[in-house]
DNA sequence: GCAGCCTACATTTTT
DNA sequence: TGTAGGCTGC
């Protein structure tokens, strides 16, 4: 056993030795909290608490895999016996083990939130209400922010409040709409995310006995992020906690990032009102140990504006280290480039490997011009989040099979498989089962595997086929366990051999993903810390995963991160890179306009700026495109936050090097990248479109920055005078150099008087 | 029933 | 930009 107290200052260690009894840990960032919570689960086991008895709640699968393996260097295997997860997936375990009570089977689907809003739309359809108004995404997140206020279908329609709420923004049925939902999802032995914590909120309530074994099972509790809990997440606690009252919640206030999803800052407030002032422990870790003091100087200066704080005071004893460089781009692409370069020059004069550096967005669809940048300079780098493995079409597709195996019930799965791969059931047929099964009140399993006996014709044919495959999958739930299922199902359900047909690069790939899924699968079979190896185990991890929880690609971890800083949370990195940062991107406009809420958006800031332990460079594009279309960017007012005397402008802007003499001349270019001749001629009838609109023409004088396509160098290669349009757009036909008609959609953009953007790059060759 | 075309539309963060 | 969903014609 390892001296684990030695090396802590004062108030860490209190935390970490306070015996029995609710304790708050105010965490700064930095401070050491993850090592504050190791060592007090040590500490505890060491005292002699059952491992058993321990249940530690964090929001990632990977801070509680860390959180375990930290414990284990500590005290060993033993470690392996706390309860320690993701709130959603302990309550998921709880309610497997209990799913009776509440009427559920242990094996009900998860449904995550493309299911939950496909059904959405289909009871939206059956109602009978335009989707134009009734939006499902608005009506899922109304839905699920009642869910995570414990407020059910019932209450939901019987509250006035509500009610009133959903007629002024005109959707008067989202209470309905609710309760159909929430029927629906009973019916498919199906939960989404929020069930997970609403129905163990109510198996508590209904089911003392119940509550009453977990609440003497757990003798210590502990939260990990406290500030994101919502309010469903802490009544669960405070129920777990009542008996022994051994509950201790670190957190940071200024860390809050999560409001949008329901999570209730006022719980840190409210946690000393509900054990009483004198009762709770309060500790501050105050000594930031990350980051340089400029660093932290600086993000003080920022969450400072913010009136919504606890008392709280981050210092640190470390080095004052370099200003914030901040670096001032054109564009979104020039942005790329000077960041890429920044980091290629940082490596070479400090020595540094590609995994000290982050690149921290706002959202995800900002990461291209860095990822092109960066591969220009061979800068190795991997982007966390995004368009992560388990929402692609072929992953989904055969995960839908195995859900609909394990639980026939599963509406969702079933529609998405009826008819794939094609089996000639349409539409049509499957609403005449459902109209069947709801006209009978039976499960649509009972239609369907019955089918010969309800509908007659082609289709029944099909029908029977299908239900004789599944049949034959769910035969071999019990002997088999989930890989050599999963490796079956794949094979002779189809999805396999189609994509193998594929012999296109996106069939390949898809084909490859369902490999790489049926090795996640083997993976998982192979764990030893897997118990429970059956298909319906895998499929319930793996809809917890979370992005942050998806594994490299390869064993090289040599690589930049690009993430966006809500996934950047609790991770730290040398030099960080903060972009975009322009006002509506960031602060967001949505952001902004659905909630007013600014201060999320400051400490989301914080957040960004505390992950940096050495060097921090903020940067921002003067335009950038979005959705194809070019915007004009004024730099974000968080910039004009920060105390100015820790910012220093950058000197690395290098002159964009010029593709283009003089005005509109096209000048260097390699012969290579000549545009086609076929090119060319959507181009210069492109001109003539233009000239037909009568737009008055203007004169290139500025090129913002080389990010021009061979189309943008083919019109000026044309010689052809540049339109002046706004926002012009349009279809032009053009014959290429086989004679051939072809269409081009084209759109261009104007920036101010003179100063045009091509948008030509954006021509696209149909 | 299905493929292919076309239009409209949405684009914050994530368990 | 890119895609989902609607419409049309086989």
């Amino acid at each position: 056993m390892i001296d684990y107290i030695a090396g802590l200052n004062e108030p860490q260690r209190e935390a970490v030795t306070h015996g029995n009894g609710p304790m708050m840990i105010i965490a700064g960032a930095g401070s050491g909290k993850t090592r504050v919570l190791t060592y007090r689960i040590a500490h505890l086991i060491d005292r002699g608490v059952d491992p058993f008895r321990i249940l530690s709640l964090t929001f990632t699968n990977k801070a509680a895999g860390e959180m375990r393996h930290r414990i284990e260097k500590v005290i060993g295997n033993e470690a392996r016996n706390i309860w320690m997860g993701t709130f959603h997936s302990v309550f998921a375990k709880i309610l497997r083990i209990e799913a009776k009570a509440l009427g559920y089977t242990s094996n009900f689907s998860i449904y995550d939130t493309d299911d939950s809003k496909s059904l959405l739309r289909a009871i939206l359809r059956e109602m009978d209400l335009d989707d134009k108004v009734y939006r499902a995404n608005a009506v899922f997140n109304r839905i699920s922010s009642a869910k995570n206020r414990l407020v059910g279908p019932d209450e939901y329609l019987m509250n006035p409040i509500l009610r009133a709420d959903d007629e002024s923004a005109r959707m008067p049925e989202v209470g309905r709409i609710y309760k159909e939902y929430a029927r629906r999802c009973f019916q498919a032995n199906a939960m989404d995310f929020d069930d997970l914590l609403f129905n163990t909120n109510v198996l508590f309530r209904d089911h003392p006995d119940i509550l009453h074994k977990y609440q003497h099972k757990f003798q210590h509790v502990l939260v990990d992020e406290f500030q994101d809990t919502n309010v469903s997440q802490y009544l669960i606690t405070r129920k777990l906690a009542a008996v022994h009252q051994n509950i201790a919640v670190v957190g940071d206030d200024a860390q809050s990032i999560y409001a949008f999803r329901g999570a209730n800052i006022e719980n840190i407030l409210n946690f000393q009102k509900d054990y009483g002032k004198d009762t709770v422990k309060i500790v501050k870790l105050e000594q930031n140990y990350r980051s340089t003091n400029t660093i932290v100087q600086a993000a003080n200066s920022v969450i400072a504006r913010n009136r919504n704080q606890l008392e709280k005071r981050v210092f640190t004893d470390n080095e004052n280290g370099p200003l914030i460089e901040v670096i001032k781009a054109s564009s979104d692409n020039e942005e790329g480039r000077l960041v890429a370069t920044s980091i290629f020059e940082a490596k070479m004069q400090q020595n540094l490997r590609n995994n000290d550096f982050a690149i921290l967005y706002r959202t995800n669809a900002q990461s291209r011009a860095f990822e092109e940048a960066l591969r220009k300079l061979s800068i190795k780098y991997r982007i966390i989040g995004g368009l992560s493995f388990y929402t692609r079409k072929e992953i989904k597709d055969l995960i839908a099979y195995l859900r609909f195996a394990v639980n026939q019930s599963d509406e969702e799965a079933f529609k998405r498989i009826i008819n794939l791969p094609k089996r000639g059931i349409g539409d049509t047929t499957v609403a005449k089962i459902a109209v069947l099964a709801s006209e009978k009140n039976i499960p649509i399993w009972e239609v369907v595997s019955n089918i010969t006996a309800h509908i007659a014709g082609r289709a029944s044919v099909a029908i029977d086929q299908f239900s004789d495959l599944i049949k034959s999958y769910m035969l071999l739930l019990d002997k088999k366990d989930a890989y050599e299922v999963a490796s079956h199902v794949a094979k002779t359900s189809g999805i396999l051999k189609e994509l193998y047909e594929d012999k296109t690069v996106e069939g390949l790939a898809r084909y490859e993903n369902v490999q790489e899924l049926l090795n996640a699968i083997k993976e998982f079979v192979d764990n030893p810390d897997n118990e429970d190896k059956s298909l319906s185990s895998f499929l319930q991890t793996v809809s917890l995963l979370t992005t942050a929880d998806e594994k490299e690609d390869d064993g090289d971890n040599d690589k930049v991160t690009m993430m966006t800083i809500h996934a950047a949370k609790g991770l730290e990195f040398k030099n960080v890179h903060i972009v975009g940062l322009e006002e509506d991107l960031f602060p967001s406009q949505m952001m902004l306009e659905s909630r007013a809420d600014l201060e999320e958006e400051r400490r989301l800031f914080y957040v960004a700026i505390t992950r940096a332990e050495k060097r921090l460079t903020f940067s921002f594009a003067e335009s950038r495109y979005h959705y194809g279309r070019l915007k004009i960017c004024e730099p974000s007012r968080f910039l004009m936050e920060v105390d100015q005397s820790f910012l220093t402008m950058s000197k690395a802007v290098a002159p964009p090097k010029p593709r283009f003499k003089g005005d509109d001349t096209y000048a260097s270019r390699n012969k290579d990248e000549m545009p086609s001749a076929g090119s060319m001629n959507f181009v210069r009838s492109l001109a003539q479109k233009t000239a037909q609109r009568q737009i008055p023409p203007a004169t290139v004088t500025h090129t913002p920055s080389a990010d021009f396509a061979p189309s943008n160098t083919a019109a000026l290669a044309a010689g052809m005078k540049v339109e002046h349009a706004k926002f012009g757009f349009g279809t032009v036909k053009s014959l290429d150099e086989n004679g051939t008609e072809r269409k081009a959609i084209i759109q261009f953009d104007v920036v101010g008087e003179k100063t045009l953007l091509l948008s030509f790059a954006k021509l696209r060759i149909v």
